[in-house]
DNA sequence: TCACTCATTGCAACCGGTTGCAATCGTGAC
DNA sequence: GTCACGATTGCAACCGGTTGCAATGAGTGA
């Protein structure tokens, strides 16, 4: 039923390897040649089979697009904005969904049958082991959105979270905020580690007063929230929260909101990414902007470079964060 | 560098045929011939291609999972759902953005270079010319969350939005709402038509006093807000609004908390989708559930069925939808 | 007009599996 | 021990392209 080279190479009347030639950039066919073939292909509606193309050549312009994060509405941008990238570089993202995975050798054996030419983790929760599972398996891998060492082991693309944190500190104490809390995300994720530490460096030598910290189950608005009602509940009421992310910040806000306390009145808050809805009026949040168009280019890049270049060095790209002042900390 | 069938078969001592089989369900091999052949494949650490497969059986468990709807948070939650769904089944989603696609052909080509098994379209915005180019490719094609008709062309998954029209008329009318108005989302989508002439068709015989009918320029935040600001600024106040959809319920919220109005004191909002954000407590959105996790099964189960009866009637796959009381509607 | 280049072309092998077919094997019945 | 039969196995062709190599042909300079 489908039309393959050869019905194109009957029709034009010529051998197969000119009609593979006149699809293969920089081949060596005749002008006349190449118009018979594409004249043929026209009236047949010839569409090549990238398969029987990677088949011989072993490129298959597939991506790995992994991912964890499928509750963080931030990652919704951060997929369009992947998937059009690929695309317009001629690369198809065959989507991953590592939810609920924790063995990497799966994701492993799964990407490995489609021969991907290269995997891109997009995920700030996914443990570093999923990417260098990857790379031992011979795969060109970025972690975007993943955490920063200073000998990274595998391409990282994203953030510095220990400076966000020192930020965020910077930020609260600067508004003169004393007593303070950190509310992050899940606590084995690297990033909420790593901005924990940044924050409480942040904070030595500072005239704060004391520093309380705690950990949401999830990136996810009820998670903000229930651990939000849950500090309440106990008592442990701080001036001002740096939360782990922005839709961890709408929950914890929903809480305070509920406990009848005002932001920024009573409790300051702000959060870490700027996603759209931040700037939702309804919302307002105060956050860490995080320039994710520029992560992503960013690892779309160094993706490509590393599929051409297998054994560069690993790399770590950092992008800056700036705060975004909104609504929910009091002014300077 | 890869381990292929022949490395295996060599080293189990076996023809390739023989290791083929061996990772064929339901073929013929001996229990001493298989186990030779798994301990060497284990050993070797083969990982079947495939692409290769693909290639001699013309299956390659690949499904295009097609959408434009890249800024409603909703599609996050489809995306987990389908991506999960479909690897539970041993499919693979090949993720492709048609944000700004305007010509079906160009996709129609993508999606035939990789051999997709099947395409699911996953838009309520898409335009129907869409699935049906593809259905004309000879591709298996489902389109979810699209508009359906009583002689539909495709297989389409979905909700009757006309009766979602009508169930919105029903409740606002028996709130005792008697000046509405429709805040649809594009007027070219059909989900937006459909809606729109339901609601209408509702409101027939009823002692409503006026309704007027606008349309925001996409389903997002921002153009909700714009168009509720436009009408306010107009003067047309409705004393409740059916909005197209939860994130432009959400963005018109914003501007009548902006312009001061009480909800759902001065006016009452009902939205359309339930998404998790409706539920969040600083929203709290009335609005019609739609049963997405249902939807996405039956796509997907329809999507299946169609690859392997490829010429099964062209069918529509219906479920009901439900209000969901919140606090933007006044009670009964 | 002839020898020599270089671009173009086709042949055939190969990419990594699958599968129809025929040969071979093992088993049970007689 | 012999025969028949079904299960197992290997051979070889095929899926749809790609590409090294050698042959062909056109064009050039002398």
């Amino acid at each position: 039923m489908p039309i393959t080279l050869k019905d194109v190479a009957e029709r034009a009347g010529v051998s197969r390897s000119a009609v593979s030639r006149t699809f293969t950039e920089g081949a060596s066919v005749s002008p006349k040649t190449r118009a018979k073939v594409e004249r043929a292909a026209a009236q047949l509606g010839y569409t090549p089979s990238a398969l029987a193309s990677a088949l011989s050549t072993g490129r298959t312009k597939l991506i790995g697009l992994v991912s964890s994060n499928f509750h963080n509405p931030i990652f919704l941008e951060v997929f369009d904005l992947f998937t059009r990238g690929l695309q317009d570089r001629g690369l198809r993202p065959l989507l991953v969904n590592l939810s609920d995975e924790t063995d990497p050798e799966a994701s492993v054996r799964m990407l490995r049958q489609y021969s991907v030419d290269g995997v891109i983790i997009a995920s700030s929760t996914l443990p570093p082991s999923f990417a260098k599972a990857f790379r031992d398996a011979g795969m060109p891998v970025v972690h975007s959105f993943g955490r920063w060492t200073s000998a990274p082991e595998t391409h990282v693309v994203g953030i510095d979270n220990v400076e966000c944190g020192r930020l965020a500190a910077r930020t609260l104490v600067g508004r003169g905020y004393r007593k303070l809390a950190f509310l992050g995300g899940p606590e084995s994720a690297s990033s909420t580690q790593d901005r924990l530490a940044g924050f409480l460096e942040g904070l030595e030598m500072s005239p704060v007063t004391g520093v309380t910290t705690s950990f949401a189950s999830a990136y996810a608005f009820d998670a903000g929230r229930a651990e939000m009602q849950r500090l309440l509940a106990e008592g442990l009421r701080a001036q001002a929260y740096f939360c782990g992310d922005d839709v961890l910040s709408i929950g914890a806000l929903s809480a305070l909101q509920d406990a009848g306390l005002a932001v920024p009145g009573d409790v300051g808050v702000i959060g870490l990414n700027d996603m759209e809805m931040a700037g939702w009026n309804n919302i307002n949040l105060t956050t860490i902007h995080q320039p994710i168009p520029a992560i992503i280019e960013a690892a779309i890049e160094l993706a490509i470079a590393t599929i051409e270049t297998p054994d560069r060095l690993p790399e770590a790209r950092l992008f800056p964060c700036r705060v975004v002042e909104r609504g929910t900390l009091r002014p300077l």
